[in-house]
DNA sequence: CCCAATTAAGTTGTGCACAATCTAATCGGC
DNA sequence: GCCGATTAGATTGTGCACAACTTAATTGGG
């Protein structure tokens, strides 16, 4: 069959599809923390380690400063960061949690168990499928 | 270990994280059509079954018409489908290729082996990607 | 037959993504 | 120590996504 452009063939049309579908099932999840889920990852990210600055954030996360400036700023806004000017290099901003940033943390740890029933795969299927999208990201942006 | 918030162990970051990638390898081959990645999603809709309403690319596509309205109104604008008001259900519109629509086929049809090439993995890779990935999506939405 | 409920598409408002550009701080060569 | 090049972050502009709402056409129960 010369046909390669049918739609349900596609795997580009499945991850996107399948990514939007994901976030769907965080949305009422994190609506309830008040966040959206690209400011979930951020915090995911400080989380793990915090006072990093925007490009660390940037490079955790592969999202540009177009993107991470305005939504750390709405982070702060709803004082969950505070971003402060690095005194050995100005040009370099840090994000620190605040208090309710790291006490979100709790709130938010049965999150990704609630979304891996949704999903309906075994434990072994979902870390099989991260490891191949993770060699794929890498392979495309490596 | 109790932690279970890393980020590069969170399948949803992989997945939103892999399709960025693509999207973002898709990028400047698109650009060449003067397309973007939804806007080539819709026409794969209609290059496999020209003419269909809005809410059947919708289906397809798992868009609704917030997104879709203002896509369909570029690429009409681009000269590539016409929309009309169906005469059956006034409600409905119905969008259909136009030549240069059509014609785009052609040169869209090495995108995705362009792509597949780009992401290094083998096409048994891909084919089981794609089927987790879809029975992943189908067991969140239903 | 009529009207309340439903349906299709469009509109509005918010928040990403990302390219392109801008400003300010730092670095490196001389 | 100066100045061109680089780097960090912010800004601007375009185009998705999606919730909430609006408008207009259709349907179905009484």
């Amino acid at each position: 069959m010369d046909e390669n452009l049918a739609l349900r063939d596609q795997v580009c049309f499945a991850l996107y599809s399948a990514s939007r579908a994901v976030t769907g099932v965080y949305r009422p999840l994190l609506d309830e923390l008040g966040l959206t889920y690209p400011q979930f990852l951020v915090l995911l990210a400080l989380w793990e380690r915090d006072g990093r600055t925007v490009s660390e954030i940037g490079t955790a996360l592969r999202l540009d400063s177009g993107t991470l400036s305005p939504l750390l700023k709405r982070l702060e806004g709803a004082g969950l960061v505070d971003r402060r000017r690095a005194a050995a290099d100005e040009r370099q901003v840090t994000v620190h949690l605040t208090d309710a940033g790291s006490d979100l943390r709790e709130r938010a740890r049965t999150v990704p168990a609630r979304v891996a029933e949704a999903a309906g795969l075994t434990t072994d299927q979902l870390r099989e499928l991260r490891d191949v999208l993770t060699t794929l990201t890498d392979n495309l942006k490596g």
